[in-house]
DNA sequence: AAGCGCTTGTGAACGTATGCACAAAGTTGC
DNA sequence: GCAACTTTGTGCATACGTTCACAAGCGCTT
């Protein structure tokens, strides 16, 4: 009954329905995000010129993102900004709240437990572990810190859902395993390591030396245009290179200077 | 009709000297964490199907990454861990030091002053910057937070390339302003919210929020399917639905409920 | 030096994502 | 009620990214 949908043009493109490509999906929280700076300021209706400047988007890329929602919005006028957020919202599935757990309350972990940012947008912090018998205790954001021996029992009698884990590098795999085992469908990953999961547990990894690598390539890249506009290619040197960074060449078989020379 | 067609596709891949894809780019940091730790066992070479499980990729494109930045690597062995590490290091622009400064000293601003991981990859954190004076003269690792006032001073004589803003999101865009007036062409921004910058500047934007939502929209695509295991895709009930999240629907000219029936 | 087994590097096929441009569908004004 | 105007939704072309599969190349053994 309650359908808006225009009847014919069932099926066109990529199914509406089930088929959200990744790279829409990875957008959405920008548009909820400039959505709700919006509706904090009042706005009943954007267009999609608008709302893209508002994301950092391409007009065009939006409203193919969210064409795959659904035909919400209305041609000649825009998109109300209230039926949008609940939406993508609602796709997102943020019309629940998600119990979220902090393993590791460290410098990262206590500034994570201390943002406001989680709760407000669809997320409940509901427990903290560390293995720190100094921390151990602690009360961190109305919270306190619990021991790793009550990780599976936390987990598994809050149904928490989402694991977040801020350890050393070493302990994040145990951690890893430890949080699934006791139910969690969903990590986030700070430590600057892989983790294996199991199918159907979904592993996002944040890392900021990462992000500032990528960085300093595209730093370089400008820097190296600036220097020598319009260089043909040099085939870069590499006699001092591996003293520079590598240690004293230990079981070069085939050195590269040999394949240079 | 609208262009005459480039014909045949005669450039057989992009130029491996410059056009490094920037999926590519994207990866080398984990290449290169990878190779670190398996330098630090004392590993000399690998092959490209252990070095991909490492980094928690494909073997296939693993290979078709490294083959962007050249030939190294031997067939039948594999390739040279310390040789590799080099090389990705200086395309990621690695061999030099890169100055950071983070604005915005609070709870996550004080957490990445405090880690060591920048450091230990090519970075160093030459300066922090805070707003407000209680925090203006604390030593945080080792550094003296200074005032917004010396912000633009201390980038240009310290020679400062990449800014880190962990400031609230109102701020954010002001303090990348002056940034980039002072001299900064790459921004690593934590705050929820997007930065307009001149070209030439590249930003990068971290948000936990948006990975977070990102997983769970991964979790209840999960659950859907869990409960109802082949559902004809449910047509969305949406009367309270607005009442769930939006407010008591202030403007709307065109009620949805209305369409619907 | 010739053969064998192993692994790289890459062409080719496929799939996904982006951006353009415009018809369709709505609103506004008369 | 109709025409002018605005903005969505999407077909289409192109660009980008991933995966497969295998010939070329290398080291080791004989
Ligand atoms: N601080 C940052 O800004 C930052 C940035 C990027 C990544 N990281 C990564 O995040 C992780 C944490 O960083 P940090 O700066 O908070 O480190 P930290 O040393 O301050 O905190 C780590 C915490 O984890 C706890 N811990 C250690 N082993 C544990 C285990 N087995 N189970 C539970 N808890 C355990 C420790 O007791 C400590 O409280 C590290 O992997 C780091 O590389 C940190
Ligand atoms: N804490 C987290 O885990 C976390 C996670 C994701 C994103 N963020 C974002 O990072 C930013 C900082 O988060 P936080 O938790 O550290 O907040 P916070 O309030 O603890 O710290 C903000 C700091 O910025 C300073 N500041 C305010 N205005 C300033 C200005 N104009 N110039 C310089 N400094 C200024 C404040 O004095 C304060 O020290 C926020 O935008 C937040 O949304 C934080």
């Amino acid at each position: 009954m309650t359908r808006p949908r225009p009847a014919r043009l069932v099926r066109s493109e990529r199914a509406t329905r089930d088929g959200i490509p990744e790279a829409t999906v990875s957008r959405l929280p920008f548009y909820l995000q400039a959505l709700t700076a919006l509706a904090e300021r009042g706005v009943a209706t954007v267009s999609s010129e608008e709302l893209a400047t508002a994301a950092g988007v391409g007009s065009a890329k939006l409203r193919k993102d969210l064409s795959h929602l659904g035909s919400y919005g209305t041609r000649g006028v825009g998109y109300e900004v209230q039926y949008l957020i609940y939406q993508i919202s609602r796709e997102l599935g943020l019309t629940q709240d998600w119990k979220v757990v902090i393993v590791g309350i460290g410098n990262l972990g206590h500034a994570l437990a201390n943002y406001g940012g989680f709760t407000s947008r669809g997320f409940t912090v509901a427990a903290l572990v560390d293995a720190d018998a100094r921390v151990v205790g602690e009360t961190v954001a109305g919270l306190t810190v619990t021991g790793l021996d009550s990780l599976d029992q936390t987990v598994s009698s809050l149904g928490i859902q989402i694991g977040v884990v801020a350890t050393p590098g070493p302990a994040a795999q145990e951690i890893c395993d430890r949080l699934v085992a006791a139910g969690v469908t969903g990590v986030l990953n700070f430590a600057p390591c892989v983790l294996t999961v199991p199918d159907g547990v979904m592993v996002r990894r944040v890392d900021l030396a990462t992000e500032l690598q990528i960085l300093a390539f595209h730093e370089q890249r400008r820097a190296a245009g600036r220097l020598a506009g319009e260089m043909p290619a040099e085939p870069q040197d590499l006699s001092e290179a591996l003293g520079a960074i590598g240690e004293p060449r230990t079981t070069l078989t085939k050195s590269r200077a040999e394949a240079a020379g």
